[in-house]
Order: structure tokens, then sequence, then C-alpha cells
DNA sequence: TATTTCATTAAAGTATACAATCTGCGGCAT
DNA sequence: ATGCCGCAGATTGTATACTTTAATGAAATA
């Protein structure tokens, strides 16, 4: 883990593509945000925690431009907020706005897999590859490591919500996952990793069962469980004094 | 109605606040967007056409900085595609998308509306703020006014997703709505206003029942009979036609 | 002492200038 | 004739420079 922000590759991808994918240039503006929801989700920056544009800009080695058209693009997926003539923040996370991520996510993955069960994608090979993450999931599992267990479960979910072939409902799950992905990383996990293991596997079984109304019972248990009785205010204000001298004001 | 692009002052509000707003400045990034969206519902610009920076920030009379940003943001929300070093064009409309668009936008609704419910917001006041809008869709039918029309129908929805108090699905919704209204602008409607201001009003009464699952059907009919018959690609070809002196290249 | 005014400063918003990349066309060799 | 090479134009990506706004604090006044 870097102890500095820094632009970065395309992370690795944990399942390899079936076929080729369309490569694209990889701009500064991507590079920056995935730097910026990097850092966010290893706390060193913190919800509320005022962003500086040419700060970053000098951290990051670049020009302010990539890094205002990022900002602009992170505001308005909602992981940071602005203040015209005033500033840009990490988005303050509260308990309400957990629920509200949540009850959005459940939404979104129920609507998903509905419309995955009625494609009739809940099948064989299908059900393998959801399979084979659960897989990798129970490997971080076993050797402890955190990190490559919350991507592997993220990649699971985005998996999941890749059957229904719907684009919009995936861009718009990303930008929820991205949110969630800088609140998982600051808070520890609220179960054991095993359970999440047994917990997805009855996932994939009620899929195939295709009874869409178990499933979205399923999905809404499984999403609330998983972070809904964090007290996330506490965990924040325990990192800001860990790293009180390096901190950015708030 | 103008005949180019052009900055837009805020849209007028149609049911006064009831105290005072925080105000906020609007910079030109704000404006270039409600311009490109207006141009876009105005059949200025078509699903597909190019839209080059420099001309664009020329015909607005700003630099090319605010229009790159601004543009930045609708492709993050689905408004553009972007294709780095090759160009910007407005995201292409086909059925499919239509189809995922209305998926999605019944999701969210459907959720808002069972949120709402589970607050006790379907009493008194509430519902008379959406009979209130309800008849400003039947005074705007009376005049024939399709815009004010639509303006008002679209009303209704952000009226009641708000009452769900979830922030995260209203910004979603709004993205949602900003690509329709697009589409709507360029689509005749499907059904007379009647009866679709027929349609609201028992939307309002099924709400007021408080029956969740009542509700989540009444919503996905009513949405899906407004532009699911619409064939899109066709009248996309006419305006072009149409236009096709001054029609940016595709 | 409290309050207002105004200058200073930091940071965001905007404009201009430069570099990198794509695209289409024309010449040349095969 | 066909296909490859490379140059020129156009357009996007990035950097630098300038302008506007907002916040802070010190000086002035009541």
């Amino acid at each position: 883990m870097s102890p500095s922000l820094h632009l970065v590759d395309p992370p690795p991808a944990l399942a390899p593509a079936p076929g080729f994918v369309k490569l694209q240039p990889r701009t500064l503006v991507h590079q920056v945000i995935d730097a910026l929801v990097a850092g966010a989700s290893e706390g060193l920056i913190l919800p509320g925690d005022r962003i500086v544009e040419a700060d970053l800009a000098l951290q990051l080695g670049v020009s302010r431009v990539p890094v205002r058209e990022a900002l602009r693009v992170l505001e308005s997926q909602g992981v940071v907020v602005n203040e015209p003539y005033k500033g840009i923040r990490l988005t303050p996370v509260t308990p309400e706005r957990i629920d509200q991520l949540i009850e959005v996510r459940v939404a979104l993955e129920t609507t998903a897999a509905k419309r995955a069960i009625r494609r009739g994608y809940n099948d064989g090979p299908h059900l393998d590859s959801l399979a084979g993450i659960v897989e990798q999931m129970a490997a971080m599992a076993e050797r402890n490591d955190v990190f490559g267990f919350a991507m592997a479960d993220t990649n699971f979910h985005r998996t999941l919500c890749a059957l229904a072939g719907n684009a919009v409902l995936t861009d718009m799950w990303e930008m929820l996952a991205r949110q969630m992905t800088i609140i998982f990383g600051l808070s520890t996990l609220g179960k054991p990793m095993a359970a999440i293991v047994d917990e997805h596997l009855r996932l994939i079984e009620v899929f195939r069962s295709g009874d869409e109304a178990d499933m979205a019972r399923e999905i809404e248990d499984h999403i609330d469980v998983q972070i809904h009785k964090v007290d996330i205010e506490n965990i924040i204000a325990q990192r800001r004094s860990q790293t009180a001298q390096t901190a950015n004001q708030r």
C-alpha cells in the first residue's frame, strides 16, 4: 500500500476477459479518478475532507485541468460535493447516506437479478462464473486478504448485474459500488469472511431456482447485513485522530 | 423557441419554495449543461451526432474549458458518449436503450413510492401537492402546450420520488429524467394528454391506498405505456432529413 | 468593546496556448 | 490496380496564465 496519492494503472482483472476487450487510451482524467477513489478507500482522504485542486494536481504530477475534470465527474457521481468558488470535499458519510446507498443498490440488484432470470441466464455457464468468483473469495479469506476479498465480493455482484444486459443499470450500479468501496475500505467487515462466502453460495442457489421474490428477499438481507450495523462515524473519527499530523484540514 | 444553442438561466420553478433556498452561483459549466440538454431536446442535436468542443464553445461564446467539463459530466451521466482522442457524440438512442432506461426508472420510482408509503407520506398535504401538479398538467393539456405538459409530467414524478427522502435515489432519477427528456422532446406523445392526466389521478389514488404491490404495478404500467411503442429511430431519421442542410454530420 | 470596512490572500473559475492523437488523402512501390 | 507509407488538417488532451470569488484578519469608527 502506498503512503501517498499516486496515479494508478488499470486494476488487475480478477477474471480474464473471454474475448478481446476494446482497449481505449487511458487519459489522465481516468487515472486521476482511480487515484482519488483508491486514496479515499485507503483512508488517505476521509469523508468531509477538503480537496484542493492545485494540491492534488501537484501530488499527482499533473496540471489542474485533468484534476478538475476528474472532480467534476466524481461530483456528478456523488463521490465528492462541490460548492462553486468555495471548494470540493469528499462527500460526508452519515448512517443516513449509507442507508440510502443500500436502498438504491438493493433496488438495482434486485431488478438485475429479475431480468437475468427472465432472460434465462440463471443456468450452467453463468452460474459457474459466479461460483468461480466465490471460490476466489474463499481463497482470499484463506490468506486473510481483506482487500482482495472485498474486490472479489464486488466482482460477484458486478457479474450478477451484468447478466441483466442492461447498460444503464450497470453504469448506475458502478457509481454506487464506487461509493461503497470507499466506505468498505474504511470500515472493517461486520461479519467473518467465511460467513459471507456462505451467503454468496446461498445467493447462487436461490438464483438458480429462479424464484424472483425469493431472490429479492435474499439480496436485500445479504446487502443489508454487510455494513448496516457499522458505526461509520466512529470509525472516521478514529482514523482522523490516527493520522492527525498529516490529515487534511476539515 | 430559439433557433440556435444558447446559454440558459435556471428554469422557472413551477412550485415556489416555502422558505429561503440556499442560492448558489451558476457557473458556466452548469449553464453549458443546461444549454446542451435543452438543445438536444429541441432536436437541435440528434442522437448519434458528433459534438465538437471548439464549435460548441464558439456557439455559446465561452472557452473550451467549461464546455469540456460540462461534456465530462454529461458523459458520466450517459447523455453523451466519448472516445478518447476521437470525439464526443450524443448517445445514440435505440429501442433497447429506451427499454433499459424505463426498466431502471421503474425500479427507482417503485422503490421511492414504497419508501414514501412506509414513511407515511401518502397523506393529506403530500397528496395535495401531487394533485396540484396534475391540475397544472390538465391546464397545459387544455391550451395544447406539449412542452409545458411534459415539464409538469416530469415534475409529478420528481415530486413523488422526493417523498422518499433519499438523495441518492433522486440524484439518479434526475439522470434518467434528463435522458428521457431528450427522447420525449423528439417524439410526440403516444397517447392523448387527457388520458395521461387520468392515469396520474389514478396513480395518486393507488398511492393514497398505500398498497405497495399495487403501486408498483401501476407505476410500471404507467411509465411503460408512455413511450414504449414509439418508433424512435424513424422519428430521428425524419428529423435528420428535415434539417439536413444544417445538420451536424454523423 | 463591538462592529464595520477594507485590504490581503488563497483557491476556484475561465481563457489561451501548446502537445498528442486520429483521420483522410495522395504518392509511390509492387 | 492495389496496398502501404507518410504527410497535413482537424480535433482532442494537457499545461500555463489570467480573472473572479470568498474568507480571513487587521485597522478604523462608533
